[in-house]
DNA sequence: TTCCTTGCAAAACTTTTGCATTAAA
DNA sequence: TTTAATGCAAAAGTTTTGCAAGGAA
């Protein structure tokens, strides 16, 4: 009774099976319900907002059991967990190498597709590392 | 009887109460003594860490005056609070704007100046928003 | 049966808040 | 004296954990 319509194959309940069994995830009722809220788009939730999305949506899910998911599917790269305030979380659907940008005002986040951004000269990593990674936060106000 | 060497006339305890007053903070003992800490050189510190320093050497904190504090600086721009990891806060006394390394082993945070970051391409803020700020953390592991 | 997952509650952490006491102007 | 800051403990918020019960293989 989840979404499966042919133009949502990959999106809905079936297709979010699909995509933990390929991860060697056990597709539990709990766990596609999540990947299905949250894979079905590019976007960005908290665990909270996932808790309350599926239990107003009649599902029997514990606090405990979507940190656990959210952990596990971080995990295994299904998604990522963003630290872009310090108050919580949040879990981005879109796992490609991207960045964002943050409205200061009402705490939204937009996704900044990587050739948005050209960098024509960055720092070496310090002696014996290596980059794993750039996060890039760009802050948004109200114009004046 | 604190730091008042004529080397350090801006970063001991009376150089400390002149950049309060001048900030219209009251130089009370307790935040003389964290912006003593702090503010003595470019640095990366948490809240439990300054705690447990000032404690160490004596002082008379609580930890709530050490959250208000840090707070109150931060609003007036004496420092910087920085979200690197979910785990918790970090304040930065170097508030030019610069970016960061963030060794994801040793969770160590290092400056990167700005003249190190130069971009070719930015993309435009979303209409009725501008800028306000950008954060860059570039991620590092150990080198294989 | 055996192993894994869930739910619940409690714990762990970081940060904030309420309020009586203390210190600063 | 009047106002503001401190300390303490408790509260609030997010995330983790322990453990018994339930479900999948």
């Amino acid at each position: 009774m989840e979404l499966n319509a042919p133009s949502a194959a990959l999106s809905g309940a079936t297709g979010c099976e699909r995509r933990l069994s390929d991860c060697a995830i056990r597709p539990t009722a709990q766990r596609v319900r999540i990947a299905a809220l949250l894979l079905s788009a590019p976007q960005h939730l908290s665990a909270e907002q996932i808790l309350a999305h599926l239990r107003s949506a009649g599902a029997r899910v514990s606090k405990a059991t979507v940190y656990n998911t959210l952990n596990l599917f971080a995990a295994h790269g299904l998604i990522r967990q963003l630290c872009v305030d310090g108050s919580r979380a949040w879990f981005d659907s879109n796992v490609a190498p991207h960045y964002h940008f943050h409205d200061l005002e009402s705490g939204a986040l937009i996704d900044v597709p990587i050739p948005a951004v050209e960098f024509s000269r960055l720092p070496p990593a310090p002696p014996g590392t290596e980059v794993a990674g750039i996060d890039l936060v760009i802050r948004l106000r109200k114009k004046m």
